[in-house]
DNA sequence: ATTATCTATAGATCTATAGATAATGC
DNA sequence: ATTATCTATAGATCTATAGATAATGC
């Protein structure tokens, strides 16, 4: 971000590690975003990386948590999966709810933010469910997480051209559409 | 499968590494299973496993390339996502569907299998679009399969109880409920 | 004699650490 | 003097290969 000749200020060292994590987690997902690739995109040695956070893993528990918070916020529950999906469709892969998806994408592994991830899915189960009177209100809103969980894989693959090129405004309505049989409060 | 004190047989051999290759591949994904995984699982040394297919790519496209083709045999079109969700949801993760799905998961990644995995893709939307009439019936589509997608990797998560253990017939009536509101032939 | 199988290891990554170097604050 | 940064490398995996060993078919 900055082009300055950068000063020494571990502070922003710091910051710009947890930036460039940011951005790779949720590109890459966990596995495929090596600490060099990291350190490479802050624009800082690898070591450091070691020294400000202890472990890949804590450095990606550092992310989940900073980011995670904010998923929620800012959406009534009757708009959280039009505004999920349009943050999805418009503004690609950089993105803190791509970095839940992906994290939910590799469920089985046992890593640090392993907590944070069921946490943060089940914040999201449990704003959807309100959204609905029926019994089984829970599995409802974990089948609509798990549609858009798959809206985003598909849309990172690289040969889904109907998908990826689509319009937003097309994508959301059929969604919502389709996502208000389950939900019936959705708003739209 | 054969607990029989094994002869040498070379094509035994290499069935046995086949065999144990889809199933790995199905429950953890091509990087995930390890070729000493797969040749452990097969009861065979893991040098073979390179005599035999050249290497863990080529042994991934021989994988898709068998699985594959049988997906979409048996089902008709309008029966096409009962079906997949039936498999998904009785059968667990060994299983040909998972595999398209894991490897659709890998969207960016380029190996051998890339080719058969975009194929595969293709014919699934190229069935369940013929169900509508609308034009954007591809998108609807993809929609549809990106849920299955969804569904199969919150189903591995070890976290999401709620769908993990719910009863199939209940998921498949309101999965199949929704989705007809994109692809109307659907049967029921 | 042929060829299926096994042993040993090369070579490529990746995370992580120990210890050296160099810029800042007093 | 303190501490941010860099160099060099250990140690763990993983795919892949070369060459030795041993079971089968003629």
């Amino acid at each position: 971000m900055t082009a300055e000749p950068r000063r020494r200020d571990s502070a922003a060292t710091r910051a710009a590690l947890l930036d460039a994590a940011t951005s790779l987690f949720a590109e890459r997902g966990f596995e495929h975003a090596t600490v060099r690739d990291i350190a490479a995109r802050a624009g800082v040695n690898q070591a450091l990386l070691f020294r400000y956070f202890g472990s890949k893993d804590a450095l990606y528990a550092s992310v989940m948590a900073g980011q995670g918070r904010e998923l929620l916020e800012g959406d009534s529950a009757g708009r959280l999966l039009e505004g999920v999906l349009r943050r999805l469709l418009e503004k690609g892969p950089r993105q803190a709810d791509h970095l839940l998806f992906t994290a939910l994408q590799s469920g089985g592994v046992d890593n640090a933010a392993a907590g944070i991830r069921e946490e943060l899915g089940d914040d999201y189960v449990r704003a959807l469910s309100t959204l609905t009177d029926a019994g089984n209100g829970e599995l409802r809103a974990e089948l609509v997480l798990g549609w858009v969980v798959g809206i985003s894989m598909l849309r990172a693959s690289a040969h889904r051209d109907v998908l990826r090129t689509a319009d937003t405004e097309e994508v959301v309505r059929l969604v919502l559409d389709a996502a208000a049989t389950l939900l019936e409060r959705i708003e739209r």
